[in-house]
Order: structure tokens, then C-alpha cells, then sequence
DNA sequence: GTAGGGTTAG
């Protein structure tokens, strides 16, 4: 079952009617859906069976886009749409994200004075908000005359779907002054968009009390979005006591949990979680194995990652884009970029997400630091490590293992301890240790440490722009503009050129970007830029995008080591940040 | 007679 598309089952299982076989044997539930889907219909159980299709994933974009054909067709013969036509219409728009025939619509609807219609309008704060538009959203849903439950929920979900949480709450904190009552749908909307900080703390447990209170604690969404909730600020003793607590353990929750242990690092429990799933015959869904090969990763563990991969083949579903992302990533993470790639090269359907996951995977395995505790970043198991290497088996750690060290406190934040390391080291820090802790400066703006660590790196890399770069940003960062002139100046009377192999810079507003494929890793080698400007050029004619950041190291790699450039293929990519391509293009096409 | 909102993954 192989990547098949449901046109290609549907013909086959015509055919053959072998559908209990299909159906028995075929585990990727996209496929059973379908499958199931056809066999009820072959059956003449045709209502049910488009109950079950309208489940597919698939369903959307095939039914929306004949439902919208015809609707389409009827307003070119001046047919009025009736009130019911309209509302399926936007919800289509709304499942396909297609705002642009959403708003078209809506002058529709304006027109014919359905303005004020409840549901017209809840599928329009729907619509706007499901294609990322939620200034509009808002407009729809302010200047409705009345709100229900439903319209209630659809601009609390669409502010916490667009990463506005905290926009999500305080309407929730509205809706409470109302005489209408949230439901299930509105607290799970709610719920999912507390994930900053603030709210986590303010509201996470508060929301939770009322979900009891409301009787709602055996509803299969919330405690679903409770345990994620739970789990992504790091509470997983809550995530699990909700799990143990929960009657029914159907298969989402239990992806839920197992994703829940997958993400606080906790890959022994994901794993094990996975394997009692798949011993009790509950079906593997495609989540839950993304999130068990993600574990495998964290843990390094390439033999438990295999076997995972085995059965992903064995269930058909090696051609899923998060599978295959995933199986990327655990490669990459347990030292295998052969197996990696090869996962790479046999996808059929590669989306940007993918490259990107293939590049990084050659990224991390050039990594000059590379060890396995830093992959999993426990800060506490590198430094417990780090010791027993020392107390138990009398190792004299090397330059190597300091680094990763020095790497596992910076990144963590404990700038304090990472320096504390320079000093009780019996060698000289070398460049990439003192590059690391600056980056790390930078990212907690400490301006004391990391100036000491840019002044060490002009002394070390007297050629390299970088901590010139990254100073900078770290005093601009702060307010320092007076010091961001005088390091700028400092760098010219050094002599140093603001452009070298693998770095780069462009200056946006007065504001210096630093660019490298470093920013992934510290790659110090030739043959994995070169594999990434294959990737790159690859990509583009493909795909016609790319991110910025890798496309530049990319290419300024490529310029330096005297490639010529493929300007076509760069010309035609329509790229988001088009400040940065518009720099590269002028940089280019004038070298060139 | 018919409509509108929700959970997990790379």
C-alpha cells in the first residue's frame, strides 16, 4: 500500500473487490479510511460511508473543490445562493485556507443583506480566521449583533490558532461576562493557545478547574489538549496523572502521552508507551510512530529506531511526510546520514520541510561537538556524565568533551557556569568553544561575557567577521550604540572583510543580520556545503523557495570557492523575505 | 429538511 492515492485505490478495489483484505490488512488509517469508505459504499451503506469520508484527510480538498465548482458555476448563471449554499461555501474556503474566494463572498453576502445571519457570520469569523486573517475575523465578529456559543469559540480558536494565546484568553475572560456559556469546543480552543509562559501559569490549572467543575473531564478532546498543555510547559507529572485517570484511552489520547514523554525527554516511557499500545492491538496511527521515531532519536537508540522503521514500511505508510520527516531526524540524530539520505532519496513527494530536515541532518553530523548528550540536551545527565568519566573511569576528558560542556550550560542559559569551565580547563580554549559561548551570550544578551568571548575570538580568528558581527549585536541588543560604531570601526581598521566562506552579513535598517549555515551547527567542512548547495539548487528548481538563511551560506559558499552560479534558478524563486533576496541578487549579479 | 466551532506528529 505504498503510497497509493485514493484514486488509485478506488480502482483497484473495483476491480478486485478483495476489500476485507484491504481493510484487515492495511493499518495506515488514511488508506483504511478510504478503504472502508469505498467498501460501505460498494455495500449501498452509502450514508454512512460518506460519514467515514468526510473523516479522510483527503475529504476537503476533494469534496470542497466540487462543492465550490458548482456553487461557482451557479453564480455564473445569476442564480441566488441560498443561506445554506453560502454557509458551505465559506466553509469549504475555510478547510482549503482560501481566503481570497472567502472575501469574494463576502462582498457576496454583503450584497444580498445576509449580513446579520448567525451562522453566515460564524463561518466568516471561521473562514477569515483558518487562512490567517484574523484582523478580519475580529472585524466579522465585532460587528455582529448577537453572539452564540458557537461564534464564541470561532474567534477564541482562531486567535489561539494564529499563536495570539494570550488575545484568546482575554475574549475567553469576555465571553465569562456573557450570559453564554462556554462548552467543550470553547475550552479546548482556549486551552490550546496557553503557551506562553504567562498563561501557562496564570491559567493552565485554572482552566483545567473549570473543565471539572463544567463536568467536561471525560471529554476526549480536552484531556487530550490538557495532557499536551501539561506536557509543553513541562508539567508531564500532571499530563500522566490525567492519562491514568481517563477511562477510554483511545488512540489519540494515547499519541497525545506519547508525544507528552517524547517532548520532555522522556523517550524510555514514550517507547514503552508505544510498545503496550502495540501489543494491546489499539491501531498505530501515523502520529503516534512520528512521535516513538522521535524519541528514538532523542535517545540515540539506531536499533529501536530501525525496528520502528520496519514497521512503518510494513504498514504502507512510508510515504507520509511527517513519518518520513521523522525517520530523517532519527537517522540524523543516531551518527547514520547514510540511512538518512537514503529515507531522503526514496520519497517520492519532498516538501520544503523535508530538505530542510535533510540539511540539518548533514549540518548535526559535521558537528565539531558532537555527542549524544548534547542532542538530547540534559544538561544534568551531560554534567552527571562528565563527572562519573572522571571519578569512575580516571579519563582525562579532552578539548572535545569541555567544549560540549561548556556548550550544555551556555545553551541552557548558565553563562555563569560555562565560563567557570574556560578556567578549570588544563588547556587553552580553542575558536569554536569561545563561538559557541558567544552565540550563547547573544541569545541571553550578556554584554560582559560576551565581549570578553568576541575579544578572545579576533585574537583566535583574527579574519573572521563574526564576534565583530555578533559583538555588535550584542551591544545593539542593549542599547550601546556607541559601542556598536566603535566595534564596527574596530573591524575596519583590522582589516576585516565582512564576507567570507560560509558567513555572511546584510545590513537591514541599521540592523546587522548575521547569516551562516553555521547558525545550524558549526560546520567546518567543504565536502557538506557542497552536498548542501547541491541540495539547495535542487530545491529551488523544484519548489521555486527556500529559506533564506541556508540559501545564502549556501551560496556565498559557492561564490567563494569560485562556483558559478545558477542566477536563473535564483531569479525565479519567489522568496518571502524579499529584503534578503534582493541584497543577494544585487550582491550576485554585480560579482558576476 | 438543509448551516457555523474542537484534539495528537516531522
Amino acid at each position: 500500500m505504498h503510497g497509493l492515492s485514493v484514486y488509485q485505490i478506488k480502482a483497484m478495489l473495483y476491480g478486485s473487490r478483495s476489500l476485507n483484505y484491504l481493510t484487515t490488512y492495511t493499518r495506515d488509517s488514511q488508506v483504511r479510511t478510504t478503504a472502508l469508505f469505498i467498501l460501505r459504499l460498494s455495500r449501498g451503506i452509502s450514508l454512512s460511508a460518506h460519514k467515514l469520508f468526510d473523516k479522510s484527510p483527503q475529504s476537503h480538498v476533494t469534496n470542497g473543490y466540487q462543492f465550490l465548482a458548482s456553487f461557482l458555476q451557479q453564480n455564473r448563471l445569476n442564480k441566488k445562493p441560498t443561506k445554506f449554499q453560502l454557509c458551505t461555501a465559506l466553509n469549504c474556503c475555510a478547510k482549503t485556507h482560501n481566503s481570497l474566494l472567502g472575501s469574494q463572498i463576502h462582498t457576496k453576502i454583503l450584497n444580498t443583506g445576509l449580513d446579520q445571519n448567525l451562522y453566515i457570520n460564524s463561518s466568516l469569523v471561521n473562514m477569515y480566521a483558518k487562512s490567517g486573517a484574523i484582523l478580519d475575523a475580529m472585524r466579522v465578529f465585532n460587528g455582529m449583533e448577537f453572539h452564540d456559543q458557537v461564534s464564541w469559540t470561532s474567534i477564541i480558536c482562531g486567535l489561539s490558532q494564529n499563536g495570539q494565546g494570550k488575545e484568546a484568553i482575554c475574549l475567553f475572560k469576555q465571553m465569562l461576562k456573557t450570559q453564554i456559556i462556554p462548552n467543550s469546543f470553547t475550552y479546548v480552543s482556549v486551552i490550546s493557545g496557553c503557551t506562553d509562559q504567562e498563561s501557562v501559569s496564570k491559567c493552565s490549572e485554572l482552566l483545567h478547574g473549570h473543565v471539572i467543575k463544567l463536568g467536561h473531564e471525560n471529554n476526549k478532546y480536552i484531556t487530550s489538549t490538557l495532557i499536551d498543555n501539561y506536557s509543553k510547559c513541562g508539567k508531564i507529572d500532571k499530563a500522566v496523572t490525567l492519562f491514568e485517570g481517563s477511562i477510554t484511552k483511545d488512540d489519540i489520547l494515547l499519541n497525545s502521552m506519547i508525544s507528552a514523554y517524547s517532548h520532555n525527554l522522556l523517550g524510555e516511557d514514550s517507547l514503552k508507551l508505544f510498545i503496550k499500545m502495540h501489543k494491546a492491538n489499539v491501531s498505530l496511527s501515523q502520529h503516534a510512530l512520528t512521535s516513538v521515531l522521535d524519541a528514538c532519536g532523542a535517545l540515540t537508540v539506531l536499533q529501536q529506531g530501525k525496528q520502528i522503521h520496519a514497521l512503518v514500511t510494513k504498514m504502507g505508510s512510508d510515504q507520509n511526510t511527517f513519518i518520513i520527516g521523522a525517520l530523517i531526524n532519527m537517522y540524523s540524530k543516531c551518527g547514520n546520514i547514510n540511512e538518512a539520505s537514503h529515507v531522503f532519496n526514496q520519497t517520492v513527494h519532498k516538501n520544503n520541510i523535508l530538505w530542510t530536515s535533510m540539511m540539518t541532518s548533514y549540518a548535526q553530523n559535521s558537528k565539531v561537538v558532537l555527542t549524544a548528550c548534547n542532542h538530547s540536551g540534559l544538561l544534568e545527565k551531560g554534567v552527571y556524565y562528565f563527572e562519573k568519566m572522571r571519578s569512575d573511569y580516571n579519563l582525562a576528558p579532552e578539548i572535545d568533551q569541555y567544549a560540549c560542556l561548556i556548550d550544555l550550560y551556555a545553551r541552557k542559559g548558565d553563562l555563569e557556569s560555562a565560563r567557570k569551565v574556560f578556567d578549570e580547563m588544563p588547556v587553552d580554549a580553542n575558536a569554536v568553544m569561545w563561538s559557541s559561548f558567544l552565540s550563547c551570550c547573544k541569545e541571553y544578551g550578556n554584554v560582559e561575557y560576551g565581549r570578553e568571548a568576541a575579544y578572545k575570538l579576533f585574537e583566535l580568528e583574527p579574519d573572521s567577521p563574526v564576534p565583530y558581527l555578533i559583538l555588535g549585536d550584542i551591544y545593539g541588543g542593549a542599547g550601546l550604540w556607541n559601542e556598536v560604531r566603535n566595534v564596527r570601526k574596530l573591524m575596519e581598521e583590522n582589516g576585516v572583510r565582512k564576507c567570507t566562506a560560509g558567513w555572511s552579513w546584510v545590513e537591514v535598517d541599521n540592523e546587522v543580520h548575521v547569516f551562516s549555515v553555521g547558525d545550524l551547527c558549526h560546520v567546518r567542512s567543504d565536502e557538506i556545503y557542497l552536498e548542501l548547495y547541491k541540495l539547495s539548487l535542487e530545491m529551488l528548481s523544484e519548489f521555486k523557495t527556500f529559506r533564506p538563511v541556508i540559501l545564502r551560506a549556501c551560496f556565498n559558499w559557492a561564490k567563494a570557492e569560485g562556483c558559478i552560479l545558477d542566477m536563473a534558478a535564483l531569479k525565479a524563486s519567489p522568496c518571502k523575505l524579499a529584503h534578503v533576496w534582493r541584497l543577494s541578487l544585487t550582491e550576485f549579479s554585480s560579482d558576476n
